[in-house]
DNA sequence: TGCATTTAGTTCGATATCGCACTAAATGAT
DNA sequence: ATCATTTAGTGCGATATCGAACTAAATGCA
């Protein structure tokens, strides 16, 4: 253990520090692209129920996005206000509930897409399409790590 | 445009999607290893005066990590009120300051780092140094990508 | 020099995030 | 069937984050 270089935590530490500050960057590009009061987690969530599925629990979308269920709770909330999803009662657990997506929910998500074709093709000006592919799988393979390991 | 193929706007929505998860997942790491009220911004100031350097400004912080100026008085508040760093007048700049480690700091952040060493042990069993510097360039490359784009 | 503009930092208000404690329903053991 | 335990979601309080407006100092320009 004592072997283990300086120099490779070090570089553990530059990498978890770009993650970091990419994420700040990249959120907020994406918020100034989205009306009011809306934010990175209300876009998330909606994607997330079109490309993944609709009628998922409110805890189901907090595991797959790594938050507390409090936060997904609150966020949940104020998609609802804004009728961008719907809750209803799970028919399988009284306890529980199902999100379903509304059409001003898709619409919303197709819209932010589309308004962010600008900031994606001034990306593409400087970086292919090839290497953010090529770093994905290193990026799976960390969060699977992470994920696996948070008990 | 319209050329451009779904499948990599996808793409490129899951690589932001893996990054802001991994910065959520690694943040929660870190801090459930502080003590007390301290979090990762704690830290993350802490080791940037040390591995980079002291005395720098707040302003200057704050953009080093990407954050408003008015979230950087926030932590630096912290940070002082518990003596990790001590902040004195520019001498240069009358409206400035210059952000100063205390032994306190350093001592606070060699035992974090310490105190990391069995969560990077782990890390090191499923992934290697390599693979991890090896998504580095890229991860810098979209880092500098962004910053220059943020205007 | 005098004055408009810019810049560094803070204050303040709004709200996102999250831990803790709680309720109600489901599960499991006897 | 009964009751302890677990689980899903929420309410609440603390605090992190951040935008807008403000103050004071520096800068630029006439």
């Amino acid at each position: 253990m004592a072997e283990t270089a300086q120099s490779e935590v070090g570089e553990t530490f530059a990498f978890f520090n770009e993650i970091g500050i990419i994420s700040q960057l990249s959120r907020a590009f994406m918020e100034a692209r989205l009306p009011d009061g809306l934010l990175l987690p209300h876009f998330s969530v909606c994607n997330h129920l079109l490309r993944v599925k609709d009628g998922q629990t409110p805890l189901a979308l907090a595991k797959a996005f790594q938050v507390p269920k409090t936060t997904m709770t609150h966020t949940l909330s104020g998609l609802e206000k804004r009728n961008l999803v719907e809750l209803k009662p799970n028919p399988k657990d009284g306890r529980s509930k199902c999100v379903w997506i509304t059409d001003a929910g898709r619409t919303f998500r197709d819209a932010t897409i589309q308004s962010l074709g600008p900031d994606f093709a001034v990306l593409a000006q400087s970086i292919t399409p090839e290497e953010l592919r090529q770093a994905l799988p290193v990026l799976t393979k960390v969060r699977q790590i992470l994920d696996e390991a948070r008990d």
